[in-house]
Parts: C-alpha cells; structure tokens; sequence
DNA sequence: ATACTCCCCTGAGAGC
DNA sequence: TGCTCTCAGGGGAGTA
C-alpha cells in the first residue's frame, strides 16, 4: 500500500514522465472515487488545465493546476499508469485523462478507496481534505519539542501515535512497525513514558526509514515501464513489517504478530522493550 | 477527549 | 475444482 516513500516515488515517476501536460478530456467510471466537487463540476473544471507542478503533502499527490489544484490519495491500492489510448484497460480502471500530448492517465484502483478532490487554490495551501491532517513528517515545524508538548501527558500506545495523522502524516502500518522496531521499542509502549530525548530518536528514525525507503524506492524510476507506483522492491529491507514467524535480523528471536490499534503489528519481542 | 466499531471494496488464502 | 468464509487496511462516520 502506498505511503509517504512510495507517494513520493509516484510522484516523482508521474512528473518525469507526464512533464507538464493540459488535460484534454477525463472519464468517469466510478463516481465515488472523486470527493470533491460533484462529478460534472470535477469534469467541466479539470478540462482544459495544465499540470503546472507536482506536490505532496503526507499520503497525498497534489497537482498544481495554476489557479486549481487536483489532490489525489492513493488509500490501499490506488495506482496511475500512462498509457497510450488503444491499449486495453481492465475494470479497475476507474478514471482516464486524456492528455494533449495524445496519452492517457489513468487511474487504477482494485478497492476503490482512493480519492481526489479539485479545489480553487489558495495562497496558504490548506484544503478541506486536509483538515484533520497534522505536519508532514518532513515538516520543519515538526520538532521534538513539538511532539513532546503535544504527547507526553497521553497514554496512547506509541504505534498508535505514529499512524494518527493528525499528529504528523505521511506514516503507514508498515513503516509505522519499521520505526518501532529503528526505535528498539516495543509498538505499545506508552507514549507518555517517553522522554524528550525520545522523541528526537522518534523523528530522526522516522525521516531516516522514509529517506531511505525513497531512495530504494527511486531506483525504480530508471527501471520502470508503463506501470507506475512501487513494485514492493523495497520490501527487501523490511526489517520486522509482514515478518511474522521469520527470525530477527538482529538477535535471530522469532517476530511477532500482534494487534495495536486495530493493526496488524510485527515486533521482535527481545529487540523491542516496553519502556 | 478518547477509543472503539463499522463501513467502504476486492482478492487472496484457508477450510471443506 | 470450486464453493464459502474471513481478513487486510486508510480514513471517515458514528457511538459509548
């Protein structure tokens, strides 16, 4: 599933190939899809704009359309590819931009929980579906001190911190399960047991995990066809996340599989201790 | 205010 | 082989 490396890599993939490209036409074929506005008003306003920049904030793809922007969320599996308009599509296919360079953007999406809103832009760049969205995690304002003044009265499991996105976004269940284990703590420590020093470890380790999951993540872009969005290459340096039964690559205990907030979480219960 | 539960969706995997 | 059942999961909505 997509989350802020794989967001980003999508992102990046899309402005290399797409450039900057005037939308020309845009199907509709399951509705639910687009939030905001209704479909027609979503249609009648996209036509016709240029995709002037490419932008994300959290989990969310944000094309600066001049005066508009169009932000997509990927959710479970939402996916784009670029293809030419004689090449078949399945019925996953959800929503297609014809581009004027002749090609198509097409939007893929198995679950249909994916998103995209289509908002008159503003100077401060806050949008509706931004609302309950704290810093991304590569925010300068996120700082330990931040975190600490906003968390260390609060008996949350720390796992449950790093998934509420309003608090910092851009962290999924898989990443949220590597931090934990980069962190050496277990996923239900009680965030109100950590010091402040803890936090700086707590952000350190979540930009160091998510730099490098975008650079694994952008060596794909070379390689890639006509798919776009990530293949689970890195996948390969998971360390705890969907390992279950496997042996930790640090202390050879078999990892764990447990529930924390309504999750799936995998841990090395040697390697990561309750504070 | 916080923490559940359900819902949206479909495919994969399990069990028979 | 093929059927049915269960589960996963981001985030919104509703509820205790």
């Amino acid at each position: 599933m997509p989350e802020l490396p794989e967001v980003e890599t999508v992102l990046r993939t899309l402005e290399h190939q797409l450039n900057h490209p005037v939308i020309e036409n845009v199907e509709v074929y399951w509705t639910r899809i687009i939030a905001y506005p209704d479909v027609d008003t979503f249609i009648k306003q996209i036509k016709g704009r240029k995709i002037l920049a490419y932008e994300r904030y959290g989990k969310f793809l944000i094309f600066d359309l001049d005066d508009m922007v169009w932000i997509v969320h990927l959710r479970m599996e939402g996916k784009f590819y670029v293809q030419r308009p004689s090449e078949a599509y399945d019925k996953h296919t959800h929503v297609i931009f014809t581009l004027d360079d002749g090609r198509q953007l097409r939007y893929h999406d198995t679950r249909k929980f994916g998103r995209m809103w289509l908002y008159p832009k503003t100077d401060e760049q806050r949008y509706p579906c931004f609302e309950k969205f704290g810093y991304d995690v590569f925010d300068e304002r996120l700082t330990s001190d931040y975190l600490y003044h906003r968390l260390h009265h609060k008996k949350t499991a720390l796992k449950a911190v790093l998934l509420d996105q309003s608090i910092m976004c851009g962290i999924g269940n898989i990443y949220a399960d590597e931090i934990c284990f980069a962190m050496k703590m277990h996923p239900e420590t009680m965030i109100n047991h950590l010091r402040k020093k803890d936090f700086e470890e707590l952000i350190y380790q979540t930009r160091r995990i998510m730099n490098g999951a975008i650079r694994s993540g952008g060596t794909t872009i070379r390689s890639y066809t006509s798919s776009l969005g990530v293949d689970g290459r890195f996948q390969l340096k998971l360390k705890v996340h969907a390992k279950k039964g496997e042996k930790c690559s640090v202390c050879g205990t078999e990892i764990k599989k447990i529930q924390v907030a309504q999750r799936g979480t995998c841990y090395c219960p040697v390697c990561q201790k309750r504070k």
